[in-house]
DNA sequence: ATGGTCGGTCCCCGA
């Protein structure tokens, strides 16, 4: 018996509802994260979800952000709706769930990381005091010795070999080495990124921008990722990105990434 | 040669 946990941010749900519910017939993902659904809870097409077998939760905003976690084995407990650090935070970017395992329970968050940009500037310090938080909150995670899915776009860029071409991107929020060093600093607290830990992987997308033709130039980066505590990547038996959403019609601009687990 | 993106909302902002 396997879990699998995807995460997709699709650029708005109700732009996206038919793309959506195509890949979810065709994937069959046991989990699923999503990001900027860009909508209200009461707006989220529940319904049409739900008709596939999932169970649904949602935190929304109007216009900007929000985030969901669709769950085909049943949801024991929403145990954050909004990042710990800040109960006040105004912008929809964070849900974590206690989901039935095999053999116990494990949790899973959907994660919506601010961009950044323009950096240096306020949108910046929001980012990297996000990434503070998360920090904070991740290491908490790591003493409930649970399997733990923080899974999202979290707009970074980990390494050269996940741009088609870093200089391009020199100076970008995604790829600054702060960025970077407050990525890494969650991982050393003991959590594995699910993709970078398969050798040999390099130069595999998850996001390519609307313009410029970055889509058939292949000119994309990878910023959506799962990180697991120690007893999820133990159970890990696999993790992909699936392009396919990317090449369809009216796509959104990120494509899914799918973690297989023993759990 | 030129223009070359989306989505949501309100005529511009965020990505």
């Amino acid at each position: 018996m396997t879990l699998t946990v995807a995460s997709w941010n699709v650029n708005s749900v109700k732009a996206r509802l038919p793309g959506v519910v195509d890949w979810l017939k065709s994937a069959e993902p046991d989990v699923v994260c999503l990001q900027e659904i860009k909508c209200q809870d009461e707006d989220f097409p529940r319904m049409e979800i739900e008709d596939l077998g999932y169970n649904v939760e949602t935190v929304g905003q109007k216009s900007y952000n929000g985030v969901a976690l669709l769950s085909k084995r049943p949801i024991d407990e929403i145990s954050h709706r909004v990042l710990p650090g800040k109960e006040d935070e105004p912008q929809a970017r964070y849900i974590e769930a206690v989901i039935s395992g095999e053999s116990g329970a494990v949790r899973v968050a959907s994660i919506y990381l601010p961009n950044g940009n323009p950096s240096p500037g306020p949108k910046y310090d929001y980012k990297l005091d996000w990434m503070a938080r998360l920090k904070t909150h991740a290491g908490a995670l790591l003493a409930l010795e649970e399997p733990v899915i923080l899974a999202g776009d979290y707009n970074i860029i980990p390494r050269d070999d996940d741009v088609f071409d870093a200089a391009a991107w020199a100076g970008d929020a995604l790829i600054r080495e702060e960025s970077r060093d407050a990525f890494s600093a969650i991982k050393w607290l003991g959590y594995t990124e699910a993709f970078e830990q398969v050798d040999g992987r390099a130069h595999q997308y998850t996001f390519w921008d609307y313009q410029a033709g970055a889509w058939p130039k292949n000119n994309g980066i990878r910023i959506d990722h799962l990180l697991l505590s120690p007893q999820a990547a133990d159970r890990l038996d696999s993790v992909e990105i699936d392009r396919g959403p990317r090449g369809k019609e009216k796509a959104s601009d990120h494509t899914p990434i799918i973690g297989t687990f023993r759990l």
